[in-house]
RNA sequence: GCGGGAGUGGCGGAAUUGGCAGACGCGCAAGACUUAGGAUCUUGUGCCUUCGGGCGUGGGGGUUCAAGUCCCCCCUCCCGCACCA
């Protein structure tokens, strides 16, 4: 980036050198005076001296980044500036503001390049911390930099580890409904011989090993968490096939949790649509299980049981073997035994073709139903009906029970399947005659179901649970589409687990007193990856491969014993579950955070009753799968009485994406975004060629990366944080375009101006009385900018903010009274240019903790009113009357600039308008 | 398919929740200062107009003195889920 010194620009004007100046004095100002640091009630980081002691205090939190080689792009600050702006502007109304950032570190790139390079994982890390440090700082960012924690440092994991184990000793008790130590279950089971109690204990653990269907990845030599793998079955990282396959691995019971992670959603302040799609991946259901025959299905709609004129089951199903009979029974379609000889040929076949089609498949075929009869019968308890079983894959294994049902009746892909295989149907609830020929899944009245007949769903729902659950046939029950969390990956760069085996296979922890399990250095940081569609290869742990590591004498209590170390490492999501708890008390040795500063910062409260993070700004990309599992961690810790809140972040926002054009030749060669000129609307020219545009994520692929350290050169920090705070509100993603970011800058240029000459450099502001029109617009402007900054509507409060200067741009000479409220108001936006000018002001403290402007309501009311006139709707006049004026002077006023005298109808809406009907 | 959100000037976006549509910024135009302008400043800028005014918030209908905002129908785009019984 060329930078060339204006050398004809006046001495003291705000160019983007004397902006960069100005930032660098004040960040090594901030730095250096600690001005940011948050003081905690107990601890090192208490300070009974600091103005914000024992204040009410505001937790302000980014989602953390992982600090990724290619460094920032101008996107991925605008959460960080915003929350920045609302930290600044919280300390100035009074409160004792937490806002520092930490780094998300372990994870695949850093490993994957250690793969490619040889290089330690840690180095790469460390250094792209460094750089992110760097860049963060050049933002202005009032972070608090002692609070600063990166999930790979040993003191931070060590924690990390002690909470899986805290997971790892607990147990949920249904009947308390919460989370207890897994001692008081050993307890309860002390007359049970040791195996036995073992037996049961390690299998009530909230952290448990199971040996279960999993998606495997050979690609990536790994397992996935179900909220890793996409939609059409591929991994979300690196997009390589993933395969269901049963493996022994560590597990997370989130499932018991799923009626609280539903229904605490109720207390929290956080979008609609993240809290549905929380409700929608937990997914609870609420209907029965009904027994046919022995072969219990699950159902939501109990009350068309009546309408079952045929069961499905998946053709996983353990019991479809012992069902199957060695012959057809007689009489039946040629289409139910899909042309085999027998039923058990059948089922092979059908079974082969169903686990040989892919997820992408499926899907594509799930308009088309396939199914083949087992050869055995069940028994409709409603009826008595003796009813055919299929198996077919568009009923899921993992679901429900595996079994359904099938009221073609009442369902579609219950009529579809119907319609294939000649199944009779038989409606249970009456239709609209619009539904002829297909499934009605709507309200109206039971029919063709004996006691049921003439009542509504709910009440039919509700007869036919009671009758199932007096007659032995089943019960009411719910069901949820949650999994539990598949929570050990064969990778290198991630938390050891803190277990070791004993010579029978048996986990054990390792004590709190032996903590941290460090990560072992090794010489192949690579997990055995293997061809992409390898289903049946075998992982292998790069950790499994530390011999020396691995094996290790302890005294777990009963004498020094070999034992052998866990070899998988945690996910990703690990170590950002509880991070925000860290930031409250870092350097903690004893305690992962000490109760008393926990209680301060995210303690319930009368506002927030769940308590948690205050604000918590970052991408929707994270709806499901870190704030469900953090949520889960921060549940088992508050039941287990480590912290006082029930839920971790109170108060969610996501922030927009910055996006960008990118543009490409005929050939469809991406170009460099920077060098295309629009030389017409529409037009878009590079190198003389027209190339076309397209709207996309800012990346190397479309190069059109803008990176903040860019904007900061050629326009500084202030300007820059202008610039991503006005152009819309934060929530909603919108293009970048440098061309705009000028517009900022002349902002700044105007402030400064009022405040300095740029000639002289000479501080120009007048100590006379400013014009009460002006004192007016200030006080309208302080009230305006302190709600939209407290709602988070930075660009309304920027445009208020450029309308004051504005007005003051206009004034011979600046009045002090209108500009030192104004370098208040900007400096949570715009904090490098406030300070400075604060101190040509005459002032010696830095204004971070200067108290913020308020209105004085004597200025906020006017001395007169101008009214519009409507008359049939249309404005036709405008009258100025004095703002005591009462309804009958404002009316008579507005007929007599129309020239009314008879009208049919008046309406005055006093402060608004006049609107006539003639 | 189901669920959620959104459509306002050339562009990004405002609009105290039913009360003057287009705040603020970009861009554009004219002017000032300049050797110069991709710097800065000033003024103007929704569209049409016979200069009276008319038309305008995705389209169509409705309620109202008054609709971007409320109601009904339709269209488009974005996001999430996707055979979950």
């Amino acid at each position: 980036m060329e930078q060339v010194e204006q050398v004809d620009a006046p001495h003291f004007r705000y160019t983007a050198q004397m902006a960069n100046r100005i930032e660098a004095r004040w960040q090594d100002f901030w730095a250096k005076n600690g001005t940011f640091h948050a003081p905690n009630p107990v601890g090192p980081l208490a300070d009974t001296r600091h103005p914000r002691y024992g204040a009410p205090k505001r937790f302000v939190l980014d989602m953390f980044p992982y600090p990724s080689g290619a460094g920032l792009h101008v996107g991925h600050p605008l959460g960080f500036i915003g929350t920045d702006v609302y930290a600044r502007f919280e300390r100035m109304a009074g409160y004792n503001v937490l806002h520092t950032m930490g780094f998300d570190a372990f994870g695949l790139p850093a490993e994957q390049y250690a793969v490619q390079t040889g290089t330690h994982p840690r180095t790469t890390t460390e250094e792209n911390i460094i750089r992110y440090r760097e860049q963060l700082r050049m933002l202005g960012l009032a972070h608090d930099p002692r609070r600063s924690v990166a999930t790979t440092d040993v003191a931070y994991y060590r924690w990390t580890q002690w909470i899986f184990l805290q997971i790892f000793n607990s147990w949920y008790d249904p009947s308390e409904n919460r989370a207890r130590p897994i001692s008081e279950l050993e307890a309860q089971l002390a007359h049970l011989p040791a195996d036995e109690r073992r037996k049961i204990v390690d299998s009530r653990r909230l952290a448990y090993v199971s040996e279960a269907p999993v998606n495997w990845c050979p690609g990536l030599g790994t397992v996935l968490a179900n909220e890793e793998v996409t939609s059409d079955g591929r991994s979300e990282r690196g997009n390589f096939p993933v395969f269901k396959r049963s493996l022994k691995q560590w597990m997370m019971r989130i499932t018991a949790y799923s009626d609280r992670l539903i229904d605490d959603l109720d207390t929290l302040d956080w979008p609609e649509a993240i809290k549905l799609m929380q409700r929608n991946w937990i997914g609870r259901s609420r209907g029965a299980y009904i027994d046919f025959s022995g072969i219990r299905v699950f159902t939501t709609r109990p009350d068309t049981v009546f309408g079952a004129t045929y069961m499905v089951l998946a053709p996983e199903h353990e019991a479809v073997d012992r069902l199957v009979p060695d012959e057809w029974p007689a009489d039946i379609p040629r289409i139910w035994t899909g042309g085999h000889a027998t039923p058990r040929e059948a089922v092979a076949a059908y079974r082969e073709f169903a686990a040989g089609k892919s997820e992408v498949e499926r899907q594509a075929d799930a308009k088309e139903k396939t199914g083949v009869f087992i050869g055995a019968y069940a028994v409709n308890p409603a009826n008595e009906a003796r009813i055919p079983i299929f198996i077919a894959d568009y009923v899921l294994a993992g679901y429900g029970t595996g079994a359904i049902m099938a009221v073609p009746g009442q369902d579609e892909r219950d009529w579809e399947f119907a319609e294939v295989y000649e199944l009779p149907i038989v409606r249970t609830v009456e239709p609209p005659s619009s539904f002829e020929g297909k499934a009605y899944l709507g309200e109206g009245p039971a029919i063709n179901s004996g006691f049921l007949d003439g009542l509504h769903v709910a009440a039919a729902k509700e007869q036919i649970i009671s009758w199932l659950e007096e007659h032995g046939h089943g019960e009411g029950a719910v069901t949820y589409r949650l999994r539990d969390w598949l929570f050990s990956r064969q990778r290198y760069w991630g938390e050891p687990f803190p277990i070791v085996y004993d010579e029978h296979g048996h986990a054990h922890s390792v004590p709190d007193s032996m903590l941290p399990v460090e990560l072992p250095d090794v010489a192949d940081f690579s997990p055995k990856t293997f061809a992409i569609d390898d289903a049946d290869s075998e992982p292998e742990t790069p950790l499994s491969r530390a011999k020396e590591w691995v094996e290790v004498t302890l005294d777990l209590g009963d004498g020094p014993k070999v034992y052998h170390r866990e070899t998988n490492v945690m996910p990703q999501w690990a170590g950002s579950c509880w991070y925000q708890l860290r930031y409250l008390d870092p350097t903690n040795e004893e305690n992962f955070v000490d109760p008393e500063n926990e209680r301060y910062w995210v303690g319930q409260t009368p506002q927030a009753v769940s308590g948690g993070v205050d604000l918590y700004v970052g991408g929707v990309e994270h709806a499901v799968l870190h704030l469900l599992y953090a949520r889960f961690w921060h549940k088992v810790l508050f039941d287990l009485g480590h912290v006082s809140s029930f839920e971790p972040y109170h108060r969610l926002y996501n922030q927009g994406y910055i996006q960008a054009y990118a543009y490409r030749d005929s050939r469809g060669v991406v170009v460099p975004a920077e060098e295309v000129v629009e030389e017409q609307p529409g037009i878009y020219v590079w190198n003389g060629e027209k190339v076309s545009r397209e709207y996309g994520k800012m990346g190397k692929s479309l190069k059109n990366v803008v990176t903040p350290d860019e904007m900061c050169e050629r326009y500084g920090a202030d300007t820059f944080r202008v610039y991503e705070m006005s152009m819309g509100p934060l929530d909603v993603s919108r293009p970048w375009d440098t061309r705009a970011v000028v517009g900022a800058q002349r902002f700044l240029q105007r402030v400064w101006r009022a405040v300095v000459d740029e000639e002289t450099g000479e501080v120009t502001v007048a100590d006379e009385p400013a014009p009460v029109e002006v004192k007016r617009l200030l006080h309208k402007v302080i009230a305006g900018v302190r709600e939209d900054l407290a709602e988070l509507r930075f660009n309304t409060a920027v445009s208020k903010l450029i309308e004051l200067t504005n007005a003051l741009t206009k004034l011979d000479t600046s009045p002090r009274e209108i500009v030192e409220p104004l370098v208040l108001m900007l400096a949570p936006v715009a904090p490098h240019i406030s300070e400075e000018l604060w101190q040509k002001l005459g002032h010696g403290e830095s204004l971070a903790y200067v108290d913020f402007p308020v209105a004085d309501p004597a200025y906020l009311v006017e001395e007169s009113v101008t009214y519009p006139v409507q008359v049939n709707g249309k404005v036709r006049a405008r009258v100025e009357v004095a703002a005591s004026a009462d309804e009958a002077a404002i009316r008579a006023a507005a007929l007599g600039a129309v020239s009314i005298s008879d009208p049919k109808k008046v309406i005055v809406v006093p402060g608004r308008l006049v609107s006539i009907v003639n």
